[in-house]
Formats: C-alpha cells, sequence, structure tokens
RNA sequence: GUCCCCAUCGUCUAGAGGCCUAGGACAUCGCCCUUUCACGGCGGCAACCGGGGUUCGAAUCCCCGUGGGGACGCCA
C-alpha cells in the first residue's frame, strides 16, 4: 500500500509554526516513502471558517515549499458523503438520534462534576428512542462500553483507553452538519490515509476516531502524534511570543528554508547535525525518531540559522527574497546595484533580509542625514585634505571596480600618512552616513562612481562648514 | 476533578545498562583575526526533577512522588 499522508488545518486563521511543523513532517514522510501527501482544509465549522485564512494557510504553504500531490479537499463540499455515512451507521444501530436539550446536558455536566467524575454523555438516548416535539435532534455515534482501545501511535509508543472513559460522541450537529471526529474519520478513510501526523492534542480523540473506524470497517491508519511548539518562555505558544504565523517570518526576513530546517530540529535530530537541506532531510527523517516531548521555540537559533542560509545559499536565490523586502521599503533595484552583488557584499552582516534591506537603502537613494555619533567620530577637519585628494584622484580613475578602488584609498591614506582607518572611516560615513558598511572598497563599488564623487563633494562641504 | 501524555545545560538536542570525567548547537563570557560592522578561529561557564528499587554497574529499566502539558464542546 502507498503511503498517504495529510496535513488537515481548519481555517479559522493564518498558518502557524506548530501547523507548518507538522505540515513538514507529514510532507517528509510522504515523500521519504514515495508516498503522497494530501492538503484538507477542515471546514465544518461554519461559523469560524474564513474565505481570508483559506489563503492565508495557501500561501504559507507555497511560501515554504510543501507542495501537495492533491487538494486542497474542502470538507463543506462533502456534507452529502458525510450525511450518507451517518445514515448507514443509524440504520445498522451503530448510530443513534439523540434528543437530549441543551439545559438537559449542562444538568448531566453539572452532577458528574459536583460528583467529581470526567464530563461525559450518559448515553440515555440510546434507549429512549422516540423524538421529542420541538428538539431537533443530533445523531451519536455509538461507542463500545467495555474493553479497551489501543492506539499503537509511531512516537508515543502503546497508549491504552478504557472505552468505558469515551462517551457517545455527536457526529452530525442538529442543524445536519458533521463534526470534526466524524469527517476526519469519513476522510481519512474515503482519502486512503495510512499516516495520521498531526498534534498531540489529538492524541484523545484518536480511540474515538478508531472506533468510528472500526465501526465502519475501515482500515485504521497510523498515528503519530507530535508534541506541541511552546513559547519562549515554557508556556504554551501565543502571540504575546513573538511571531507564530508563518507569513510573519517571511515579512520578518527570514528564508523559508531556515524556518523550516528550524522547525525540523524542533523534537527532531540526526546525531549532532544541525543544517538540513530538504533534499537530505528526504533520506534522512523518519516520524519514529521524533522526540516525545514538547519543545520551546528559540528565536536566536533561527536567527543564527537564517544567517547561514543567507550566508551559503545561492546569492540569486537569497537576491530575489532581498527583492522582495528592497520593494517593502520602496525601492527599484533599477536604481542602484544588483541585488546579487549587494546580497555577496552583504550577507555576513545581516540577520534577517530586512535587516540586509535597510543596510543596503544607501545603495539605491541618497540618505538624509549623517548619523550623528559616525559624524562626531569621524568628519572632523583634519581629514579634509586626504578626503579631497581622494576625491581627486577617483575622478582619474579609468573603471570603477574594487580592486582599483582599493588601491585608491591605501595609497592616499599612506600619501598623507594616516592609517588606513583614519581615512576609511570618514570615507565610510560619506558614502552611506552610517559607521558601518561592507568594506571601503565594495562599498564604493557599490554606490557606484556618480552618487560616490557627488557624496565626498556633499562630505567635504559638511565639514568645512563645522 | 477524571483520563491521557511528558521530564538531560537558560534553549534545541545526543544518549537505546558499562564507550559519560554526560557530547554537539544556539545564547552568553573571554581571547585571536580585523580599515568599520560583521564573518571566522580558539577557549570558558552551564544539565541527567526527587525518592525508592532491579543490576557487579542506571541519564538509560521498574515503581512512587513532584512538576509541566493536553483532553473532557452541537470547536477543530
Amino acid at each position: 500500500m502507498t503511503v498517504c499522508t495529510r496535513f488537515a488545518p481548519s481555517p479559522t486563521g493564518f498558518l502557524h509554526i506548530g501547523g507548518a511543523r507538522t505540515a513538514l513532517f507529514s510532507w517528509l514522510h510522504a515523500r521519504r516513502h514515495g508516498g503522497r501527501f494530501i492538503l484538507r482544509i477542515e471546514d465544518t465549522d461554519l461559523e469560524r471558517s474564513t474565505a481570508e485564512s483559506v489563503n492565508a494557510i495557501l500561501e504559507g504553504m507555497t511560501w515554504l515549499g510543501l507542495e501537495y500531490d492533491a487538494g486542497p479537499f474542502y470538507q463543506t463540499h462533502r456534507f452529502d458523503r458525510y450525511r450518507a455515512v451517518a445514515e448507514q451507521l443509524l440504520a445498522e444501530g451503530k448510530a443513534y438520534y439523540c434528543y437530549c436539550t441543551k439545559e438537559e446536558l449542562e444538568d448531566i455536566r453539572n452532577t458528574q462534576m459536583a460528583r467529581k467524575e470526567k464530563p461525559r454523555y450518559d448515553g440515555r438516548c440510546r434507549v429512549r428512542g422516540e423524538p421529542r416535539p420541538g428538539v431537533a435532534p443530533v445523531i451519536r455515534f455509538r461507542n463500545p462500553t467495555e474493553g479497551t482501545t489501543v492506539v499503537d501511535d509511531l512516537i508515543r509508543g502503546r497508549v491504552v483507553f478504557q472505552n468505558a472513559e469515551l462517551d457517545d460522541l455527536i457526529i452530525v450537529r442538529s442543524d445536519g452538519s458533521p463534526t470534526y471526529n466524524f469527517t476526519v474519520v469519513v476522510d481519512d478513510w474515503d482519502m486512503g490515509i495510512t499516516h495520521v501526523i498531526r498534534g498531540d492534542d489529538h492524541l484523545n480523540n484518536t480511540p474515538r476516531q478508531m472506533n468510528i473506524l472500526k465501526a465502519l470497517g475501515a482500515t485504521v491508519p497510523q498515528y503519530a502524534h507530535v508534541p506541541m511548539i511552546l513559547g519562549v518562555d515554557g508556556q504554551k505558544l501565543s502571540k504575546r511570543h513573538g511571531a507564530v504565523s508563518v507569513m510573519a517570518y517571511r515579512e520578518d526576513g527570514f528564508l523559508p528554508e531556515a524556518l523550516l530546517n528550524y522547525l525540523v530540529r524542533l523534537g527532531w535530530s540526526h546525531g549532532d547535525q544541525e543544517v538540513f537541506g530538504l533534499d537530505e532531510l528526504i533520506g534522512l527523517f523518519d516520524v519514529t525518531d521524533v522526540n516525545k516531548s514538547a519543545s520551546a521555540f528559540n528565536p536566536e537559533k533561527l536567527l543564527w540559522l537564517n544567517q547561514h542560509y543567507l550566508k551559503t545559499s545561492d546569492p540569486t536565490h537569497v537576491a530575489h527574497h532581498l527583492n522582495y523586502h528592497l520593494g517593502k521599503l520602496g525601492i527599484d533595484p533599477s536604481d542602484g546595484p544588483d541585488p546579487v552583488a549587494v546580497v555577496l557584499a552583504q550577507r555576513e552582516r545581516a540577520k534577517t533580509l530586512v535587516e540586509m534591506a535597510a543596510n543596503s537603502e544607501f545603495f539605491y537613494r541618497d540618505f538624509a542625514d549623517y548619523e550623528a555619533n559616525a559624524a562626531a567620530k569621524h568628519l572632523r577637519p583634519e581629514v579634509l585634505p586626504a578626503l579631497a585628494d581622494l576625491r581627486q584622484r577617483l575622478t582619474l580613475l579609468p573603471g570603477w571596480t574594487s580592486g582599483p578602488l582599493h588601491d585608491t584609498v591605501i595609497n592616499t591614506a599612506a600619501d598623507h600618512n594616516l592609517k588606513l582607518g583614519k581615512l576609511a572611516q570618514p570615507l565610510r560615513v560619506a558614502l552611506s552616513g552610517q559607521g558601518a558598511s561592507p568594506p571601503i572598497d565594495q562599498t564604493l563599488a557599490l554606490v557606484g562612481r556618480e552618487r560616490s564623487l557627488a557624496r565626498l563633494d556633499r562630505v567635504i562641504d559638511y565639514i568645512q562648514k563645522q
């Protein structure tokens, strides 16, 4: 049987990093076994599902590069199928109509809580049978009351549940719409899902779903419940801990391969290795190696990985992503150096693309003011002669490439009896407005001849007016 | 409350009874490199939740405790 996994988010928000990791694990598992990976949108909650969320999820999957072989399938398009399966269960006596009112259910719950029991439906409509006027019934699954249901989880191992702990869950609401635990079962069955990889908040749902699957005569898939991701403080992940949305990481200047690499190492490892390419992971990743315990999100390590990929990924690829951020700054790359050259010059001094774009702004347009501290420290009258001389020598240069530029700066400094830094720093401030930039020859080359000369004039003028 | 799950440096993790004087990575601290900022190199600090067993020997196996998390919805 060919392996088939799925990622089944509910469109009630954006794609968050926990979901992204689950999707990654599912994708990896399918790819490793030459199987199929399906995307299924679980939108049975008509109240909370939105089209924007669906788009956000699709967009996130695309950005991450987790392509699916089938789907997206929408559960709202399959209501007829769910209805038919529910009817079948009803006809076979494996499900029944329940006419309990909300008040009645509330009473049952309260008495059980008072008795310090686990709140659960007591199954009274199993025998009640007849309709009650004015009450639109729900359909409940008739759960086995005895014995045990064993989940042989690929990650947690053998987990045993007493069927008596499980109650008769609602599979069809009074308005006729199917519920989560029911649609999942029908879909996993219909779609031939062989491995269900999902968050461990679903571990408790698993025995219920297995019982329905068995009642249907369906094959029970293999389950793998992955531990959740915690926030930096070890608490449940939420907006308070920084970004939880995958797309927010794109906005913050992360490369998808960095996020993916970070995510896969949360709960999984391969010896001491930290850096993994997607293709490499397909060969190495095995769900059964995933850890059982939850892990806290560590933004610093993600940053480190991001810079690693900034430095090692194909510069053209990085430039492509950099363009997006330059665009957000209102910069047109054709107004200055080739972004690929910028990436090469800046990648060792930026942890994110946002940082890289901001640090590169002066290549594309003039800055308003010199950074105050840098100006006070470096733009002093003593360097005026050297600066003026340098400007003159640069004018005479036939070309404008870093080699000759480098020699010119070195020679000028030497001829004026200045240590290189004494000339390079003022020059740097003149060109960039700041005290930090790529090596001075590269900075000159990137800023370009015309702009460099103009900025030299500007700085000379600035110092003279001090 | 009931049921289920989990437990190694601050964080991510290695470890499947002797290879552990517990390894790697991020962060942090120090040194080196250096025309700025960085990159890089070298080094330091830092952990087996507690208690009982089992065993010649336990971070590794078992039990109890403690702590954390999840589930208990006409949400998914």
